[in-house]
RNA sequence: GGGUGGUUAGCUCAGCUGGUAGAGCAUCGCCCUUACAAGGCGGGGGUCACAGGUUCGAACCCUGUACCACCCACCA
C-alpha cells in the first residue's frame, strides 16, 4: 500500500468496476428497500445539496443491500420546464434570437440538443459521488414512458371531475408570459410608497381619499369600498365616484374587507388585478376591467384608457399618474410604506394578477387521504416538526394552476374545435372518436404545458411503469424513505402523496403511499450561515471538494458569468481570504463523511472546509492503520483456517466487545436517521479505540520475543478480523476507501465475496461482550493515563523509561498488573514496576490513583518539586470542590428521603472514593513537604 | 398577524425517558517512538441567552422575555 492516503487514486477505478459488473441493481431476493433519487434538473450541475442528500441515500442505500434486502435506488433527470427554457432562450438571446423567432419546434429542437449536450453533466458528477444508483432503470420525466404516464394521470383527473379548466386571476410573470402557481410566488417586503389619492364624489362636493401603493391600477378600478359601520364614510355608499383621468363612475359599496384602521379606511377596488379585489368585486358584481397586455403594460381597454396611457409599461404609467395627479391638485400626499412585493422565483419580476384561462387540479379531494396518511403515521416526516408545516399547508390548499405558457414541457393533452369547446383525451384520435368529431373538422391542440412539478408528483410511480402493472411496480411501491429538502415539501412531497395515492391502490383498494418516511433535511450554507448563490459569490463545487482545485480557478470561477459584474472584485478578495491555497483535494469519502457528521436534526447546515479536513485525516488514519495490520499478517498465520490453536488476550476480547458495541451504535443511528451519530460511533471506535489503543498493545504481543504462537495467532486474527468488520461497517459511508482496503485484507481475514458491496453488514452480538475483559482494560488505561499525566504535566521527556512504584492496592490490582504487566511497561513507557508495602515510605514521588491503587513516581532529579505539589493542589481543589457538592446534596434531607436508592448510593460511593483519593493525596503533599 | 426551529467551550455542533456538561476544529506544552507529523502524548477552556416556576435535583419539563433564522397569511 502507498505510504499516504490518495483518494484520487482509489475512487476512479472503483466506481467504473461496480457499475460494470452491475452491483447496483437489485438483487431480486429479499425484502425490497426502495430509494427515488429526487430528480436534478437534467441540464443542471451539482451543487452541495445534491452532494448531501445523496451522501444520505447512498449510505442508506448500500447499508440495506449489505443486510441483505433487494434493493432499488431509481435513477433520473427532470425536465425543469422553466429553468431549461430560459437557459435555452438566453443562449439564443445572446445571438440576437427568440423563440418566436424560431417558432416551437426548432425551439424545441434546440432544447433536445442542449439536452443532450449537458445532460450527462449531472449524472457523471452524481457517480463522482460514488451514489449506487441503479443506472439501468435511469429515467427523465420527458421520456417516452413518464410522457405517458402523465398523459394517463392527466386524462383520468379530468375525466373524474378533478382537473378542470377555467378563467381567473393567476399569478402572471410579465417577463416570462406565463401563469405561474401561488408557490412560485415569492413575496419580499420592499420599501415603496402609499399614494393618497382625492376621488371626488359624484354629485356633491365630497372628496374620499384612497389609500394605494399602486396607483396605476386606478384605471381599472370598479368601485370604492368603505367599511359598512365606518361612521366616516356609511352615508356615501351607493353613490359613485368618478375616477380620474378615465372620468368613469363607479360605485361606493359597503365591505367588511375594509379595514377601519388602515390607510384612509377607503380602498380602490381593481377586481382584474388584485387577488382580495376579485373577491370583493365577486361579492358586488362589479365589472372587471382589465388594463393589461401581457407585458403588463397598459392594454387599450374597455375600461376607457386614454390614448397616451396604453402600450406604456406599468412602472411608467404610475409616475405617470403621479404625475399627472400632481399636477391636477388629486394628490393629497405620500406617505413612505414597506409592503410584500410578489416575484416570480424565476424571473424576479413583479408578478402581476391577471385575468386568463388555466387548468386547474381541484386539489381539496385529494389532499384529504395525504393528510390522513400522515395523521394516522402511513407516512412519517423525520424530523416530525414537519408534519405541522404539511398539515397547515394542505389544509389550506388551494386549487394548483398547472397549465404555463411554455413550450418546453407535456403538452397538454387537450384539444379544441373552432368553437371554442375543448376535448381531453390521450390523443387526437381518441378524442375523435370518443366525440364523435368528424375528421373534417379540425381540431388544435392547446398550446401550453404542464407545470413540471406534475410530473415529478407521479415520480415514484411512472418510473416503475404505470400505469401498467409491472413487476417493478408491484415489488418497489410504496417506497421506503424520501430524502429531500424542507423548501420543497409544498412543490413535491404533499403533491406526490396527492397523486400517489390517487393513482396507485393495493389489491384490496387502498391507497398505496409513495414513501413510508420523508427524511427532512436543510440548507446546506457557508462557514458564516449564508446561503450559497452565485450572485454572492460563495458557492462551493462539491467537485471541487473531491478533487481540489488552486486558488486562481476558484476566483475565475466564481467571478465568471455573473449577473452582477460589479460584484466580481468584492468576491475575488473574500474568496482569496478564504481559500489562500485554493481547496485541497479532499476525495470523495471524507465529503461524504463529512456531510453525514452534519446531518443532525434537519436544521440548516453549516459547510466548514475545516470539518472536511478533519475526516479526510480520519480516512488517512484507516490507510495507515490498514498498513500496519497488513504489515503484520500478510504472509501470516491469521488464524484463519477453522483451527482453535489460537488465543485471545484481554486485549483482544476488549476490542471485539468494543466492535460489538460500536456496531449497535451505528445500527440505532441509522434506524433514527442519525447520520452524525452513526459517524461519530464509527470514528471514535476506529480511531479512539481500535488505532489508540489496541494497535498498540496488539503491537506488545506480536513483538514480544516471549508470546506463544498461540498469542500471536490471537492477535493477528483479531487484528485482521476486526479491521475487516470496521470496513464494512464503514463501507455505507465510505463506500471507496472501505473497497480498496478490503480488497486486500478480505483472503487474510477468511471473507469472500468480489466485492465489499455486498458483503454482509456487520451486526452486533452482545454474547461477544466480555465484561471482565472490557474492565481489565478500563483498569489498565487508568493505570497507564495517570503515568502519562503525570509525565506530559511535569515535561518528563517520552523517551524516559520510568520506574514505577505501586501502593495500597486489592488483589485485583495484583491480578491486572501480573496479567497486564507488558502492556502498562511498553505504553507507558516505564522502567520498572515494583510493589510497596502498605505503610512502607516512598521515596519522593509523583502521584496518580486509580482507585485506591497508588501510582508512584520516583522524582529523584526528574521532576520538580514545587510543580509536583501545584499539580497535586490542583487536583485536591477539584476533588474537595466536587465532594462539597456531593456532601450538600447528601445533607439534603428531602434528597435522601425522595431521590432513588440507587443515584443515593452513587453519590456516597463517590463521596468515599473522592475522600479517599483526597487523604491520599494529602499525605503525598505532606511527603513531599517533608523531604 | 399566526406558526416552527435555534441560543451549550474561541468556532461548528452533540447532549436519548431530568441524576458528575461532551466531540471535532482551534489553542497551549512535550515528542519526527520502526502504521500514521494528514501523526502521538498531555493540558487549558463553559453562570448551558435571560427571568421566573415545577422538582430532592433542570442544559433538559412549564411560563414569560430577548435576539437569530425560517414557514404561512388578503391588509389596500
Amino acid at each position: 500500500m502507498d505510504k499516504t492516503y490518495q483518494p484520487q487514486a482509489i475512487e476512479a477505478r472503483w466506481y467504473t468496476e461496480w457499475e460494470k459488473c452491475g452491483y447496483f441493481r437489485p438483487s431480486g431476493t429479499g425484502k425490497p428497500y426502495t430509494i427515488m433519487i429526487p430528480p436534478p434538473n437534467v441540464t443542471g450541475s451539482l451543487h452541495m445539496g445534491h452532494g448531501f442528500n445523496n451522501a444520505v441515500m447512498d449510505t442508506l442505500t448500500r447499508y440495506h443491500r449489505m443486510l441483505g434486502h433487494n434493493t432499488l435506488w431509481q435513477p433520473g433527470t427532470d425536465h425543469a420546464g422553466i429553468a431549461t427554457q430560459m437557459v435555452v432562450e438566453r443562449q439564443l438571446a445572446a445571438q440576437n434570437v427568440t423563440r418566436h423567432d424560431l417558432g416551437r419546434e426548432k425551439f424545441l429542437d434546440k432544447v433536445w440538443e442542449w439536452k443532450a449536450e449537458s445532460g450527462g453533466t449531472i449524472t457523471q458528477q452524481i457517480r463522482r459521488l460514488g451514489s449506487s444508483v441503479d443506472w439501468s432503470r435511469e429515467r427523465f420525466t420527458m421520456d417516452d414512458g413518464l410522457s405517458e404516464a402523465v398523459k394517463e394521470a392527466f386524462v383520468r383527473l379530468h375525466e373524474e371531475g378533478l382537473i378542470y379548466r377555467g378563467k381567473r386571476l393567476v399569478n402572471w410573470d410579465p417577463k416570462l408570459h406565463t401563469a405561474i402557481s401561488d408557490l412560485e410566488v415569492l413575496s419580499e417586503e420592499e420599501k415603496g410608497s402609499m399614494w393618497h389619492l382625492k376621488y371626488s364624489v359624484d354629485g356633491s362636493n365630497d372628496i374620499l381619499i384612497v389609500a394605494t401603493t399602486r396607483p396605476e391600477t386606478l384605471l381599472g378600478d370598479s368601485a370604492v369600498a368603505v367599511h359598512p359601520e365606518d361612521e366616516r364614510y356609511k352615508h356615501l355608499i351607493g353613490k359613485q365616484v368618478k375616477l380620474p383621468i378615465t372620468g368613469r363612475l363607479v360605485p361606493i359599496i359597503g365591505d367588511e374587507y375594509v379595514d377601519r384602521e388602515f390607510g384612509t379606511g377607503v380602498v380602490k377596488i381593481t377586481p382584474a388585478h388584485d387577488f382580495n379585489d376579485y373577491e370583493v368585486g365577486k361579492r358586488h358584481n362589479l365589472p372587471l376591467f382589465n388594463i393589461f397586455n401581457k407585458d403588463a403594460a397598459i392594454a387599450s381597454s374597455d375600461a376607457g384608457i386614454p390614448e397616451e396611457y396604453q402600450g406604456l409599461d406599468r412602472f411608467v404609467a404610475r409616475k405617470k399618474i403621479i404625475a399627472d395627479a400632481e399636477a391636477n391638485g388629486w394628490l393629497d400626499k405620500i406617505d413612505p410604506h414597506t409592503l410584500k412585493v410578489p416575484r416570480g422565483d424565476r424571473s424576479g419580476v413583479v408578478i402581476e394578477p391577471w385575468l386568463t384561462d388555466q387548468w386547474y387540479v381541484s386539489t381539496q379531494p385529494l389532499a384529504k387521504e395525504a393528510i390522513a396518511a400522515v395523521e394516522d403515521g402511513r407516512i412519517e416526516f423525520v424530523p416530525k416538526q414537519y408534519e405541522n408545516m404539511y398539515f397547515s399547508w394542505m389544509r389550506d390548499i388551494q386549487d394548483w394552476c398547472i397549465s404555463r405558457q411554455l413550450w418546453w414541457g407535456h403538452r397538454i393533452p387537450a384539444w379544441y374545435d373552432n368553437n371554442g369547446n375543448v376535448f381531453v383525451g390521450r390523443n387526437e384520435a381518441e378524442v375523435r372518436s370518443k366525440h364523435n368529431i368528424a375528421a373534417n373538422i379540425s381540431l388544435r391542440q392547446d398550446d401550453d404545458v404542464l407545470d413540471t412539478w406534475f410530473s415529478s408528483a407521479l415520480w415514484t410511480f411512472s418510473t416503475l411503469g404505470w400505469p401498467e402493472n409491472t413487476p417493478e411496480l408491484k415489488t418497489f411501491h410504496s417506497t421506503d424513505v424520501l430524502v429531500t429538502g424542507f423548501d420543497i415539501i409544498f412543490f413535491w412531497v404533499a403533491r406526490m402523496i396527492m397523486m400517489t395515492m390517487h393513482f396507485v391502490k393495493n389489491e384490496d383498494g387502498t391507497p398505496q403511499v409513495p414513501f413510508k418516511t420523508v427524511y427532512v433535511h436543510g440548507l446546506v450554507r457557508d462557514a458564516q450561515g449564508q446561503k450559497m448563490s452565485k450572485s454572492k459569490g460563495n458557492v462551493l463545487d462539491p467537485i471541487d471538494l473531491i478533487d481540489g482545485i488552486d486558488l486562481e480557478s476558484l476566483v475565475a470561477k466564481r467571478t465568471s458569468g455573473m449577473m452582477q459584474p460589479q460584484m466580481a472584485e468584492k468576491i475575488a478578495k473574500a474568496t482569496r481570504k478564504e481559500f489562500a491555497d485554493g481547496l485541497n483535494a479532499y476525495g470523495t469519502d471524507a465529503l461524504r463523511f463529512t456531510f453525514l457528521s452534519l446531518a443532525s436534526t434537519g436544521r440548516d447546515i453549516k459547510f466548514d472546509v475545516g470539518r472536511i479536513e478533519g475526516f479526510r485525516n480520519f480516512c488517512n488514519k484507516i490507510w495507515n492503520a490498514s498498513r500496519y495490520v497488513l504489515m503484520n499478517c500478510e504472509e501470516q498465520d491469521c488464524a484463519q483456517d477453522g483451527a482453535t490453536d489460537y488465543e485471545l488476550s484481554v486485549a483482544d476480547r476488549w476490542i471485539i466487545s468494543r466492535l460489538q458495541e460500536a456496531e449497535k451504535s451505528v445500527a440505532d443511528a441509522i434506524a433514527q436517521y442519525r447520520f452524525d451519530m452513526a459517524t461519530q460511533a464509527v470514528y471514535e471506535f476506529f480511531w479512539n479505540e481500535y488505532c489508540d489503543w489496541y494497535l498498540e498493545l496488539s503491537k506488545q504481543v506480536l513483538n514480544d520475543a516471549n508470546a506463544t504462537d498461540a498469542q500471536k495467532k490471537g492477535t493477528r486474527r483479531t487484528l485482521i478480523r476486526v479491521l475487516e468488520a470496521s470496513l464494512r461497517l464503514m463501507h455505507p459511508m465510505m463506500p471507496f476507501i472501505t473497497e480498496e482496503i478490503w480488497q486486500r485484507v478480505k483472503m487474510l481475514a477468511g471473507a469472500t465475496g468480489d466485492t465489499i458491496m455486498l458483503a454482509r453488514y456487520p451486526q452486533a452480538d452482545s454474547n461477544r461482550i466480555d465484561e471482565p475483559a472490557c474492565a481489565d482494560i478500563a483498569w489498565l488505561q487508568q493505570v497507564i493515563l495517570g503515568i502519562r499525566n503525570i509525565r506530559g504535566e511535569m515535561n518528563i521527556s517520552p523517551g524516559k523509561h520510568l520506574p514505577v512504584l505501586l501502593r495500597n492496592g486489592d488483589d485485583s490490582d495484583r491480578t491486572r498488573l501480573a496479567s497486564n504487566q507488558l502492556f502498562l511497561m511498553k505504553l507507558a513507557n516505564i522502567a520498572s514496576i515494583d510493589w510497596l508495602n502498605t505503610g512502607d515510605t516512598a521515596p519522593l514521588c509523583a502521584t496518580a490513583l486509580a482507585g485506591n491503587l497508588e501510582i508512584l513516581i520516583p522524582m529523584s532529579d526528574l521532576i520538580d518539586k514545587n510543580a509536583e505539589l501545584a499539580r497535586l493542589q490542583k487536583e485536591i481543589e477539584r476533588l474537595q470542590k466536587d465532594s462539597e457538592n456531593i456532601s450538600k446534596k447528601l445533607d439534603n434531607e428531602s434528597f435522601v428521603a425522595k431521590a432513588p436508592a440507587e443515584v443515593i448510593n452513587k453519590e456516597r460511593d463517590r463521596l468515599a472514593e473522592n475522600s479517599s483519593a483526597l487523604s491520599k493525596l494529602c499525605e503525598q503533599m505532606d511527603a513531599i513537604r517533608a523531604m
